[in-house]
DNA sequence: TATGAATGAGCATTCATTCAT
DNA sequence: GATGAATGAATGCTCATTCAT
């Protein structure tokens, strides 16, 4: 009865957020976008109604999921920032980036088929930019990593190694054959093609 | 009823066939695969039926536009094998293939969308790998390409850099930094990142 | 648990119910029968539940709204009565109710779209009947109103003066002109057409 | 094979049209606007999306239905202008006009509901209003209809009508008393009450 | 054979009402 | 008594596919 006691209801709904938010992972995991909210319900063992509670949309619970899945990346870059090893921290946030895209197949897809651009919020946004931006130069500041490379490359090759973890490749770790060889790519001494900078270097 | 007398319908078909085709083209490059039958049929100028007379599902309307892609693509790769220089012929059929996916960029969006496996017949799926390995066995063999290689990688770097042709990528010439980055992984003297080789290499 | 205790719960109550009333008054008003149940309870300041303590149904809590007006009707008929002119007494009182409709327009539009019929209970029913067949019994016997009017009549022109002081019509006094007509039309010498009697007469 | 046996096939889409529409008009009197469009294709004997081919909303049904009776209502209107008493003219239309709206109770349920302005194309609207402002003006011209009265205001009468003719009232014929006194009240030597003209007279 | 009208399962979303806290 | 989270039946609308003409 008093505000502490309150709490326990909120424990319920926040215990159902999720109950949701797994499910859905799941599911859209399995199933990608074309599944269906009330499979969603059905997983979370709740009614539709309380999906569309915490989340006002199916679109909206789609991004929450890719947002979770960005901030994972970011936690994993900034964490490779501590590394005093410049060269081998941007190595290990593009394998453990990978990592956590390769781990949930359909949800790479699900970013890759997010309508319009990415569905952060401008500090995220930030945040993320701001951290590869930090690897990137000092990973060129050692003289490793070729200076050519702009931090949006970074992205690219997350989405393209996405699209490696997906469909035609039976054997679930070719991605890393991708991933190797474009590190391989990404080391100074190898820059032999000239990266094309076009108008929006 | 006999074959005579059905020519001047099967001309009818195959004019039918082709304004489908390239109906299906313009359409789903514009809208993605959430476009209908019925737009496509409006475009081409036929009844929906007729559409359906030709193609039994979307889906297979939508795998017949990825094969034809595919299609042309090995057409380059044995262009290429014409070539004296063996790693040039490799290296120009990445920019050849990547260039025509890049060329209908709203399309690779589709192929990467496809719902199966690529939708390669057996005789297409023989006849580009067949293609590619002549192209990697002889890069190999000159000492120019890392000998680790595989041909399925190959067309894992088409899927990587179709991906990278698409959307949150504002650049349009950004894919082409992918591929020079990673055609640069592929020379024989800088590899150094060990490809792994999985229960299916 | 005895009536003393639940006192204070009452005054409670008391003005809980108040609130939710006057926020039903606002909510419908802006929005018609469409208008949510969550809102009325958010404006109110309360739980949907209390609102629910209150009306056992959204129908039930739009029904108290009629009523509440057809009340506030029937306090001027009765006044009416104290006039000494019977003529001007049943005028005074359709101006009057027209005018309590008129002000609540939207209501009206509620009240129009009631489902069920008028949601009297039998006593105000009786009360309203009582009060209007007082007032037209005195204006017949006086000889200016026309003798072959009938006292549901009177609910009849309240409902569709109501319905006057609709959308249609963007002239917000528009319903005065239909007022003023019928109120010609009630006068004894005027009548010409017969009123229909038919089996319910 | 020639254009002439293309019709059958229209022919068919024709039929169902009218199929629609008839259960329509049977549906949504029975149950108003809250009708639900299932029902509808139930009672046509067709498929929801037959409605919705011929029809994009339910609104717009809905719609399509309020301007059918609408039409009608111009017809006896234009009918009733070649009689040579203009007064009878007038009141000869104000009566069938109420007779088409009571004869399908819902339906008026459904007009008076109508959210924004009719929903007549501009060109109906224009006919509508320039036939009965012609009846105002001949009956006026007659000395027989008061002179205060305005064009709109037979509109404001049609909406009362409409509302009389729903649910208080049990007897099915009440409206024909409401409209009685209206037309005495609208006959010039009864004019005693002064119609109020506001900034919109 | 081509046509396009018809079909109807499928799906996102809403909202009155209930009930655990 | 009050709260508001949960419920889930209900509903408008879409679109791939079929089939009568």
């Amino acid at each position: 009865m008093t505000k502490l006691v309150s709490r326990p209801l909120r424990a319920d709904a926040r215990r159902n957020h999720e109950r949701v938010v797994e499910a859905a992972r799941v599911v859209f995991a399995e199933q990608g976008r074309e599944a269906q909210m009330d499979d969603v319900a059905r997983l979370a063992g709740v009614g539709v109604g309380t999906v569309y509670r915490h989340f006002p949309t199916k679109e909206a619970l789609i991004e929450a999921l890719a947002i979770d899945r960005f901030e994972r990346v970011i936690v994993v870059a900034k964490a490779a920032l501590e590394r005093d090893d410049p060269w081998q921290a941007l190595v290990d946030t593009l394998w453990s980036g990978a990592e956590i895209l390769a781990a949930d197949r359909a949800f790479t897809e699900i970013v890759g088929e997010l309508r319009g651009p990415m569905p952060f919020g401008p500090e995220l946004s930030a945040e993320m930019n701001g951290t590869f931006a930090e690897l990137v130069r000092r990973a060129q500041a050692s003289g490793e990593l070729r200076p050519d490379l702009v931090v949006d490359d970074i992205a690219m090759f997350m989405c393209g190694i996405g699209s490696a973890t997906r469909k035609p490749h039976r054997c679930p770790d070719a991605w890393r054959r991708h991933l190797a060889i474009i590190i391989d790519g990404l080391r100074t001494p190898n820059a032999s093609e000239t990266l094309p900078t076009g108008p929006c270097s």
